[in-house]
DNA sequence: CTATATTAGTTCGATATCGAACATTATGGA
DNA sequence: TCCATAATGTTCGATATCGAACTAATATAG
């Protein structure tokens, strides 16, 4: 109001200040569950090989998470290293290569889970739940068409 | 569902997943208005200023940020290189230092914001502008208590 | 079939961020 | 008053991420 800054725009910088303050607490606390050394956005990666399916190329992947090659390169690197995942060249593009889980993986993912879930048990109330149902069907649609035209 | 995580987790996990997307899509965005060198974290921070007003101490804008000290004495440091702030001592408490905005930096933000929005009317449509209206006061509902609980 | 354009992945240098340890200054209780 | 505790800001080393340039392999146009 008082630095003249007109509503159209107020509303849209409120909406993804929430947004950015959400997403920075929630990735606080996944980072406080992950095990030293795993950073959230390596959850997330085997978090989606495990939801999509792996044997995906690291391309694929990068675009599904919306990092570039070279940072995939690097978290797949990571990753390879803690032994939750395997990169072989695909046998079908020799410029490609094939990411898939392994069981450590695997177990990582269901372990991290359980211990957010539990961190979450003591401070996401029914309230709480109910009011991420009410967002989702709209953050969605807004998710979607910010992808389909960035 | 295949994949045997119960349909809590599922939902909070969504819900998280959702916001981080959105979060980095329009983080992108904001950082392709922004002049070379200056990334959107610092837009943020002289964005508070003006907003919260200035002659703030670095770490209680570290704390409205979401940052650690370190961070903040980083970004402090290019946004003062840049001519956007200023950093004094307090006279009231010989440990702390008080930042305040230049006229370049109140430039800065309003040029900015100009570019951000001028990239979204073609983008945000009023079926976006009334979604965001539907999910603010349950963002902020959740914002809120998650930051109170961290 | 060959030359050009496109795609996959990597490497390099730079920046943002973090946690831990540190120096300096305030504050509060004995 | 004086010492223990807390708070502010900084420094250091490490990691995540990016953009740009590069190599190798594939796809496409002529």
């Amino acid at each position: 109001m008082k630095d003249g800054t007109d509503s159209k725009t107020m509303e849209v910088f409120g909406f993804f200040n929430e947004v950015g303050i959400i997403n920075q607490l929630s990735s606080a606390i996944l980072a406080k569950c992950l095990p030293d050394g795993v950073h959230p956005s390596h959850f997330s990666i085997v978090n989606h090989l495990v939801r999509m399916g792996d044997g995906k190329a690291p391309v694929r992947i990068a675009a599904a998470m919306q990092v570039t090659k070279n940072t995939m390169t690097h978290s797949l690197k990571v990753l390879e290293d803690k032994g939750f995942i395997t990169v072989e060249p695909d046998p079908a593009d020799g410029r490609g290569k094939l990411v898939r889980l392994t069981d450590a993986g695997r177990t990582f993912r269901e372990t991290a889970i359980q211990s957010v879930m539990a961190r979450f048990e003591d401070m996401i109330e029914p309230a709480h739940r109910d009011a991420m149902k009410r967002v989702m069907s709209d953050l969605i649609l807004l998710r979607k068409h910010l992808d389909e035209n960035r």
